[in-house]
DNA sequence: TCAAAGACTAAACCGCTGTTCAATCGGCGC
DNA sequence: GCGCCGATTGAACAGCGGTTTAGTCTTTGA
């Protein structure tokens, strides 16, 4: 027993979580390109019982996704306020779990199964929030909902991502939330504009752009 | 003399710019962990020489960065067709300079000077590029043009950003060209809906936020 | 013709990386 | 008590990264 820890006995699978939840710290403030020695480092071990544990870094990584993964779907994030970054934003907001929106963030700039789970549920709950939005007659309908949808939730997590990765090297969680706060102002009143108003006078634009395409790519199976 | 190459005196200049160009394409292709070798032999040259004629591998990409800039810059980039990401598309549409664009992603992909500077531009231009929209009675004016035409960009360009992200590993120039139109094609139709008919049916949302804030934050310099 | 200068190479250097290995520590069943 | 087994460590290994260095070769200039 070191110091205040060992709630189960000897603490080995403890150690474990402790380190993975190092790892989410460690790679979501300095990038996957962080060494597993910082890491092993955070968690108070060797480098070596890391790959004991997880058999290698990939491993570990996949660990740290699978657990970042599972939080978010487990926790309510389906009640996303509106806007597609609204969920990290949310997610971040939470003292406890604003590393693990670190972490999904630092995974979306590198790419990966977790980047690419993450962007398609968000995907799909943004097609879901739309669609009762139109129901309760709140939102415009669309000719093609999963295209907006999807449209809707890559340019702002994009937006998000780009924003973040402007500011290079690490990025701290306090810094995070806190910008994260100043972005969200910034950009609340050009996106209720947009929402409200659109963007275009007339919709010439528009109506060329359907008379030329005549069937709207909605669904491939069409007769 | 060696093959087909020394237009001027002993190549010594020709090679610094041949070993940039090889640069530009590695670090667009793999992304700036390629190794220098790599992009040494890739300019049939050795690491050293590389060093030899740009100090480090930072110099290297700084004069990347500023070759590229340049390019954008001399280049009439500013007859942007609308939408923000417009301006990597139409960069990459010309064969000579799509490894640009490449190297312009990865570089907003990593953050840097350039990468600051770029999205910086695109801001500019996406604003005065709006202004004349709106003086030509084509787009709507807004509460805070500056903050719309930031808001606009970084969502374009993270949209972009995010999109290459996800297809992780390295990304074939072909690859990009053909997967950047076709990406054109699945967000024409939500992107022209969004932009004539918006999103909202009310414009409470709006209203209420007018309301709660009573003075748009255009300008900090406001008595 | 000689010498200085710069382009260029090959090899080595050093630090860092992920990973492996042998050894030690500590609890648990027999 | 004894032996096993997993947790844990420290050191070592192998590879790759950028950088340095010594040396060769070519060009240039006095």
């Amino acid at each position: 027993m070191r110091i205040g820890e060992s709630p189960a006995a000897g603490g080995g699978a403890a150690t474990a979580e402790r380190i993975r939840d190092a790892a989410i710290v460690r790679f979501g403030r300095d990038g996957f390109s962080a060494g597993l020695r910082a890491v092993a480092a955070d968690a108070r071990v060797t480098a070596g019982l890391v790959v004991h544990h997880f058999g290698s870094k990939d491993g570990l990584r996949r660990a740290c996704d699978a657990y970042v993964l599972e939080v978010i779907r487990s926790e309510k994030m389906k009640a996303v306020t509106g806007s597609a970054s609204g969920m990290i934003a949310q997610l971040a907001e939470v003292e406890e779990y604003a590393p693990l929106a670190l972490y999904a963030m630092r995974s979306m700039q590198s790419g990966g199964e977790l980047a690419t789970a993450f962007v398609e549920q968000m995907c799909r709950d943004a097609e879901q929030y739309l669609a009762a939005g139109v129901e309760a007659g709140k939102i415009k309908p669309s000719r093609d909902p999963a295209g907006r949808a999807r449209y809707l939730t890559y340019q702002g997590m994009g937006a998000l991502l780009l924003w973040m990765s402007l500011r290079n090297g690490s990025v701290e969680v306090e810094d995070f939330r806190t910008e994260l706060r100043r972005l969200s102002d910034e950009i609340t009143l050009p996106a209720l504009e947009l929402f409200t108003d659109g963007l275009f006078v007339d919709r010439s634009l528009l109506d060329d752009y359907l008379m030329y395409v005549c069937d709207p790519p909605a669904g491939p199976a069409q007769p």
